[in-house]
DNA sequence: GTCTATATTTCGATAGAC
DNA sequence: GTCTATCGAAATATAGAC
């Protein structure tokens, strides 16, 4: 009993690995069931049998650990200690960035459902962003603070632009973070 | 004979107006021949004898006038001018940017022409942005600079963040420029 | 020149053999 | 439980009538 629950739970590791790649990859609409399949060397219809359907199979793909932001250990700190943790979170390294994350984002500009689990992502973190900086526009200043790290996410590991790809993590940091600072500090204006 | 050149022009033009809505809404993968035939008011036969493929459909709705960036006069405007650029060229308003420029980005990371494309614009800012701020660095800088303004825009018109649809254009300029300037001057570090 | 009809392809999903 | 075979739907693309 055990080893065939066991032996058959591997096998949906193996599918959703492959699932995720292709999503990842490709994204929502050209990624087939077939070529998942192929990648994990199972059949077709058992990728069915197990997910249901195609958007079955997405949303297992891309479900995640829910957010292990794990800010500080309950908000006292400050608003540079935010910004680092922004910086940090860049996961700029190849592959850091989990599987499952860049499947979504991928998909996230035509895929509904990807666009309505990123808007939520997004919406998650401009609130905590939000809640630890000062300013009666914190919101503004937080949602900026986050589409940013979006924008270079998105240029670095989806577009992957050579002006970005070319640059270490180090230095990225080192040009962003006045950049943030300067959102994150609101001052006489 | 220019009568019939004429009115055929017109109706080219309503299916590409179509096309371009459909595409930026939708994206390349879920729009259809059908769709915009049907929103043109046209046969769907008709755009295929036009435009050759879907593919062909898309390259022309999204063709752009090649970048009205328009520098200055040649070089002389200083760092705090192209800030005021690049706040400037947002087009937060609602219909301000070309929908031909939405239905790129729609697809850019889903689409593999779309994708082409938007690395192609993206890298002929960076340099334009690179040529006019100082710095070794100022590729890099530039590259950071460009893909800020990308991720408002996606965030914004794309996705559409309610974080950042409740703010004025104003407001988003005045809470992004210190960054882009921060960026912008490089200073000791 | 414009549209009707259809060919062709591709893929998601299902039913049944082993 | 896993795979073979196929269904059914949808879309692009084409050929030919009017």
């Amino acid at each position: 009993m055990t080893e065939r629950a066991e032996r058959r739970r591997r096998t949906e590791q193996r599918i959703l690995e492959a699932a995720r790649k292709l999503f990842a990859d490709l994204g929502f609409e050209r990624t087939t069931i077939r070529a998942v399949a192929k990648a994990a060397e199972v059949d077709p219809a058992l990728v069915m049998q197990y997910f249901g359907s195609k958007q079955g199979l997405f949303s297992a793909a891309v479900a995640i650990a829910p957010a292990p932001v794990a800010q500080g250990d309950g908000g006292e700190s400050d608003v540079d200690d935010l910004v680092e943790q922004l910086l940090g979170s860049l996961g700029l390294k190849m592959g850091e960035l989990p599987q499952s994350s860049l499947a979504m984002m991928r998909s996230m500009l035509t895929h509904p459902e990807a666009g309505a689990s990123a808007r939520a992502v997004l919406s998650r973190q401009i609130h905590q962003v939000g809640e630890s900086i000062p300013g009666g526009d914190a919101r503004l200043r937080a949602a900026l603070m986050t589409t940013i790290m979006l924008g270079v996410t998105v240029g670095h590991q989806l577009l992957e632009l050579d002006e970005l790809r070319e640059a270490s993590q180090a230095d990225i940091a080192r040009v962003l973070r006045p950049a943030l600072r300067a959102i994150a500090h609101p001052q006489a204006e």
